[in-house]
RNA sequence: GCCGGGAUGGCGGAAUUGGCAGACGCAGUGGACUCAAAAUCCACCGGUGGCAACACCGUGCGAGUUCGAGUCUCGCUCCCGGCACCA
C-alpha cells in the first residue's frame, strides 16, 4: 500500500473488482428480505450535473447500508429518454434525436460508473426503446377498453409561422420562442386519461403514506382539491328562451344572502351579453387577455361589468342580476358563482366597488356585523338569520335543508367537486411514444391490435421546427385499417413523457421480459422501499405514478395501489452568482471559478481573473446554465476522486436541505480522505495488532473503545433511521480526531486502534466505498468490504461506571459533577450540593426543591 | 392572497423526547516544521467586562407556559418553496 492517497488508482481498482464479481447484479431471492431503492431516472441531457450526483449518492449510501444490513438490495438505473430537448438539439446541431440521445446515455453511463454507484446495470432501460414503450401502448389500449382513455378536444398553443404546436415553456410572453409570432389558441382532438375517476382514492390514500414528507402529501391533496357543496341552478328566460344558470357553492347556507351572480368571461352567457353591448365586449376581451393561472392575480382588483341579464333566485324567485367577474374561473365548478357579499371576501369587495347590496344572513356568536369593512369572521360558520324558514339553523342543518328544498324543485343537489382534471397525454411531437391508433375513413379511430405492437417510432426522421415530422413521413403514416383492411392513416401524436416515467420502476423489476409488461419478479421487488428525487416532482410525476399503478392494479398486473413506500425529496444544489450589468445591454454571468473573491467588510466583492475588473455578487441560487454557476461533477471527480465528491455532498447539509457549493468544503473533505488514509497506513506500518481484551484495558483505552462503539451506534441510527448523513459523518470525524490523539503503542493500545480503524472503515464504506475497499484489505482482511455486514456495537464497551451530570442552580448551569452510573436522586443531590461553586450560588437561600433527571442533570431551586 | 417550510457564530450546519447552545467542517488568527512557500501538525476562535479566576449577555422580534425554552403556546417581522381568486 502506498503512503500517498491516490484516488484515481484505488477507485478504478475497486470498480473493476465489483464489476468482475457482479456484486450489484441481484436476483430475486425469497430467502432474504428485499430492499428496493430507486432514484428518479435522469433525462439524458449529455452530462451529469451536481443534482444527479447528490441524488444518486444519497441512494447509493442507503443501498449499500441496507446491503450491509443483510437485505437483498436492488438499485437500478435507466433513462427518461424521450422529450423536447432532443428535438431542439437535432435542429441546432443537425443530429437525429435518436443518435443524440443514445450518445448522451453512453457518456452519462460512464460518468455514473466513475462515481462508483452500486447499480444493477443488467436492468438498465431507456424509455425510447421499443421494448419499453410498447408497454405504454399496450396499457393505453387496455385503458381505452376500460373507458379510462378517451378522446376529446383540447386547447394548444399554435405557432402560425412554424405551423407547429408549442409546449407552454416554448411560449414566451405570448409569442413563439423561435419565430416570435403571436401564439394562437387552437382546439384540436386529443387523448385524455380519466385520472379524475381515481380522485377520491388518490386523495384518501395519502393518509397511508406516512413515510412521505408531509409537504408532498399536502401539495398533492391541494392539487386534487376536493370540495363538498351544492350544485344549484338559477332559472332564467332570455329572449324567450328558458335556461338555467348553474353554480357550485360550498356555502349553500348563505343562499338567502345572494345579491348577484358572477360568471366567467368565457361563460356562454358572457358571450351572449358581449354580443349586445360594446362595453361588455371590451371587458370580456380584457379578461381573456389576462392570464388566468398566475399567482399574482390573487391580489388584483375584483372587477366586473353588469350584463343586464337576469336570473331568478331558486328559492325566492326574486330577480338577480348577472355580472361578469374577472375573478371567476371557467375551468372550476360551473364557471359561475353566486355572489354573497355578506360572507365571502371577494364578493364583499365586488359589492362595495359596484354598490351592490350586502345582506348578512349568518349570525356568528352574536357579533355585530358592519358593511363598512370586511372582517375575517364574516366567513365563519354560524346560524342563519334573515333567511325565512331557515332561521336558526346551523351550517350543516341549513345546507341539508336548503339542498333538500332545491332538490324538491329540481334546482339543485349536494355534490362533490374536484380541482383535479383529466390528464391530456397527446403531444404533437416527434420524439415520444406513438399513440397506437389508426384512423380509418370508414371505421373511424381503430386501436392497433396487440399483435401489431409496438408501433415503432421511426428513428431516421429529423425535426426542423415546423410541425411534427411523423405527419410528413409516408412510411410511418400510411397503413391498413386493422378492421376493414382499407388504406388508413396512423395517429401522429406521441405521448406525454410523464407516461414513460409513470411505471419504469415496475419495468426494472421485470427487465427484458418480451412477453409481458410486468412479471412475478415485480411482485418480489415492488413496492419501491425508498424513492429518492427532487421536490420539483412532488405533484405531477408522483401523482401520475400513483394513478398509473392503480390502473395496472385494476388490469390485474399488480396487487399494489401505491408504488412508493418511502419518499425522500432531496434539496437543490446552490452556488454563488456573479455578474456584470453594463449600463446598456444584457446582464452577463460568470462562473464562480472565473472570479477571485474579496471580502470588503461584510460585503462580498470579486474581480474577474481574466481582466482584473470587478464583478457583482448576485447572492446564491440553484446551479443553472443560464446563470453559469454550475460546477461540473466530472472536473470534481477528475481532481479529487469520487469518494471526496460523495463525502462532501453527504456532509455539507442534510439531504432534504439545499446544499451550498463550497470549493473549500470540498478541500476539507479531501483533507479528511488523506488523513484517514495516512492514519490507517501508519497503524499498519507498525506491524500486526491483536484483539482488545476489555478486562486488561487502561482508562484511556476503555474511554476510546467506548467512544468507538458509541459512534457506531450513532452512525447506524443516523443512516438507518434518521437519514442524517451529515451528522453520521461528523461523528466519525470526531472519532478520528480522538484516534489521532491516542498514542498508546502497547499491544492493548494497538489492539483498540485496530478495532477502531476497522469499524471506522466499515461505517464509512457506504459513503466512500472505494477508499474503504482498499483500507479494509490493508487492515488485514482478504474479503471485500462491500460483502461485509454492518457491525453491532459491543454492549459491554458501552457500559460506564461514572457519569458526569450537570448541576444547575435556579435553571442556570453552575457545575458538572461525577456520580456513579445509575445513582439515585439522593446520591446525585448530595454530590451536587457538595460542589463548591454550587454552594456559592445557593448562598444562604433556603432550598425549595431539587429536580433530578437521572443520569443527566440536577437543578437546585431556591 | 393562500398553503408549506425556515430564521442558531464570519459561513455551512449540530443540539434526536423540554435538560451542558454552537458538535463537525469551512474561513480566520497565532505557533511548529521549512532557506522560503505549499502541504502537514499544534493551539485559539459568539459578544461584553476582567491580568485572571470568573461573571454577565446571547438561538429573527414581542409576550406566555415551565424548576428549566433554540425546542412548546400566542402575536408579529423577514426569507425560501409551492399554488388555485377554487366559489
Amino acid at each position: 500500500m502506498k503512503d500517498r492517497y491516490e484516488p484515481a488508482v484505488i477507485e478504478a481498482a475497486a470498480q473493476r473488482e465489483w464489476e468482475a464479481a457482479g456484486t450489484f447484479a441481484v436476483r430475486e431471492d425469497a430467502t432474504k428480505p428485499e430492499y428496493y431503492c430507486v432514484c428518479m431516472f435522469p433525462y439524458p441531457s449529455g452530462r451529469l450535473h451536481m443534482g444527479h450526483v447528490r441524488n444518486y449518492t444519497i441512494g447509493d449510501v442507503l443501498a449499500r447500508y441496507m446491503r450491509m444490513q443483510g437485505y437483498n438490495v436492488l438499485q437500478p438505473m435507466g433513462w427518461d429518454a424521450f422529450g423536447l430537448p432532443a428535438e431542439n438539439a437535432a435542429i441546432e446541431n443537425d443530429v437525429p434525436p435518436a443518435r443524440w440521445t443514445r450518445d448522451n446515455i453512453a457518456h452519462m453511463k460512464g460518468q455514473l460508473k466513475s462515481l462508483g454507484f452500486g447499480i444493477d446495470w443488467s436492468r438498465e432501460l431507456a424509455t425510447c426503446d421499443a421494448d419499453y414503450y410498447r408497454w405504454n401502448q399496450w396499457l393505453f389500449l387496455r385503458m381505452l377498453e376500460r373507458g379510462i382513455a378517451y378522446k376529446t378536444t383540447g386547447v394548444v398553443n399554435w405557432d402560425p409561422v412554424d405551423q407547429t404546436v408549442l409546449a407552454n415553456e416554448q411560449v414566451i410572453d405570448g409569442r413563439g420562442w423561435r419565430t416570435g409570432a403571436l401564439i394562437e389558441k387552437r382546439e384540436i382532438p386529443m387523448y385524455y386519461l380519466r385520472i379524475t375517476r381515481y380522485a377520491e382514492e388518490l386523495l384518501s390514500a395519502l393518509d397511508g403514506l406516512g413515510e412521505w414528507p408531509e409537504r408532498v402529501r399536502v401539495m398533492q391533496a391541494n392539487w386534487i382539491g376536493r370540495s363538498e357543496g351544492v350544485n344549484l341552478s338559477f332559472p332564467y328566460e332570455i329572449d324567450g328562451r328558458r335556461g338555467e344558470l348553474k353554480v357550485f357553492t360550498t356555502r349553500a347556507d348563505t343562499l338567502m344572502g345572494v345579491s348577484f351572480v358572477a360568471i366567467a368571461a368565457e361563460h356562454p352567457l358572457a358571450e351572449l351579453a358581449a354580443g349586445r353591448d360594446a362595453g361588455v365586449r371590451a371587458f370580456v376581451d380584457e379578461c381573456r387577455r389576462g392570464s388566468v393561472m398566475e399567482a399574482d392575480l390573487a391580489t388584483i382588483d375584483k372587477k366586473g361589468v353588469a350584463t343586464g341579464l337576469r336570473v331568478q333566485h331558486p328559492l325566492t324567485g326574486a330577480e338577480v342580476e348577472i355580472w361578469i367577474g374577472n375573478y371567476v374561473l371557467m375551468a372550476y365548478g360551473e364557471g359561475a358563482v353566486m355572489g354573497v357579499p355578506g360572507h365571502d371576501e371577494r364578493d364583499f369587495a365586488f359589492a362595495r366597488r359596484y354598490g351592490l347590496p350586502i345582506l348578512p344572513v349568518i349570525d356568528v356568536d352574536g357579533r355585530p356585523y358592519s358593511t363598512a369593512a370586511w372582517q375575517d369572521w364574516y366567513a365563519d360558520y354560524g346560524r342563519c338569520i334573515h333567511s325565512g324558514a331557515y332561521d336558526g339553523l346551523d351550517y350543516a342543518a341549513a345546507v341539508a335543508a336548503i339542498a333538500k328544498d332545491l332538490e324538491t324543485r329540481g334546482l339543485g343537489r349536494k355534490q362533490v367537486v374536484w380541482r383535479l382534471r383529466d390528464w391530456g397525454i397527446s403531444r404533437q411531437r416527434y420524439w415520444g411514444c406513438p399513440i397506437p391508433i389508426i384512423h380509418c375513413p370508414a371505421c373511424g379511430d381503430v386501436p392497433v391490435p396487440d399483435d401489431q405492437l409496438p408501433v415503432r417510432l421511426p428513428e431516421d426522421l429529423m425535426p426542423d421546427g415546423s410541425g411534427n415530422p411523423l405527419a410528413k413521413s409516408r412510411a410511418f403514416l400510411e397503413c391498413r385499417c386493422p378492421k376493414c383492411g382499407a388504406p388508413a392513416r396512423r395517429e401522429t401524436d406521441t405521448m406525454d413523457t410523464f407516461v414513460d416515467s409513470s411505471w419504469y420502476f415496475f419495468r426494472y423489476a421485470s427487465a427484458g421480459n418480451p412477453h409481458a409488461m410486468v412479471d412475478e419478479r415485480a411482485a418480489y421487488w415492488m413496492p419501491v422501499d425508498q424513492y429518492i428525487g427532487g421536490i420539483e416532482h412532488a405533484i405531477l410525476h408522483l401523482l401520475y405514478s400513483r394513478f398509473w399503478t392503480r390502473v395496472m392494479r385494476d388490469c390485474g398486473l399488480t396487487a399494489l395501489a401505491e408504488p412508493f413506500t418511502r419518499l425522500l425529496t432531496q434539496g437543490m444544489v446552490l452556488n454563488d452568482i456573479w455578474f456584470r450589468k453594463p449600463a446598456s445591454g444584457r446582464i452577463t454571468y460568470y462562473n464562480p471559478a472565473e472570479v477571485e473573491q474579496r471580502l470588503q467588510g461584510d460585503r462580498r466583492t470579486g474581480i474577474l481573473k481574466s481582466d482584473g475588473q470587478p464583478v457583482e455578487y448576485g447572492g446564491i441560487g440553484t446551479m443553472s446554465k443560464s446563470r453559469r454557476n454550475g460546477v461540473d461533477p466530472q472536473a470534481l471527480v477528475d481532481r479529487y476522486g469520487a469518494d471526496t465528491a460523495r463525502l462532501f455532498m453527504m456532509f455539507a447539509a442534510p439531504p432534504e436541505h439545499t446544499l451550498e457549493w463550497s470549493d473549500e468544503g470540498v478541500e476539507g473533505a479531501f483533507r479528511f480522505m488523506k488523513r484517514l488514509w495516512k492514519l490507517v497506513h501508519a497503524h499498519v506500518a507498525a506491524g500486526p495488532a491483536g484483539v482488545p481484551d476489555p478486562a486488561s484495558l487502561d482508562a484511556a483505552g476503555r474511554t476510546l473503545r467506548r467512544q468507538v462503539h458509541q459512534t457506531l451506534a450513532k452512525v447506524g441510527d443516523d443512516i438507518g433511521r434518521r437519514r442524517t448523513f451529515n451528522t453520521a459523518i461528523a461523528a466519525v470525524m470526531e472519532l478520528m480526531n480522538a484516534l489521532a490523539r491516542f498514542t498508546d503503542a502497547s499491544p492493548q493500545g494497538r489492539a483498540v486502534v485496530q478495532e477502531a480503524l476497522e469499524l471506522v472503515v466499515l461505517m464509512l464504506s457506504p459513503v466512500i466505498p472505494h477508499a474503504t475497499h482498499a483500507l479494509w484489505r490493508e487492515l488485514g482482511h482478504s474479503t471485500k468490504i462491500v460483502d461485509e455486514s454492518w457491525p453491532e456495537p459491543d454492549a459491554q464497551a458501552l457500559t460506564i461506571d461514572t457519569v458526569e451530570i450537570v448541576v444547575q442552580v435556579n435553571g442556570r448551569l453552575r457545575a458538572r459533577v461525577p456520580v456513579p452510573a445509575g445513582a439515585d436522586e439522593a446520591a446525585a443531590r448530595e454530590a451536587a450540593l457538595a460542589d463548591a461553586t454550587v454552594a456559592r450560588f445557593i448562598g444562604d437561600s433556603p432550598i425549595r426543591f431539587v429536580k433530578y433527571v437521572p443520569g443527566k442533570l440536577v437543578n437546585v431551586v431556591t
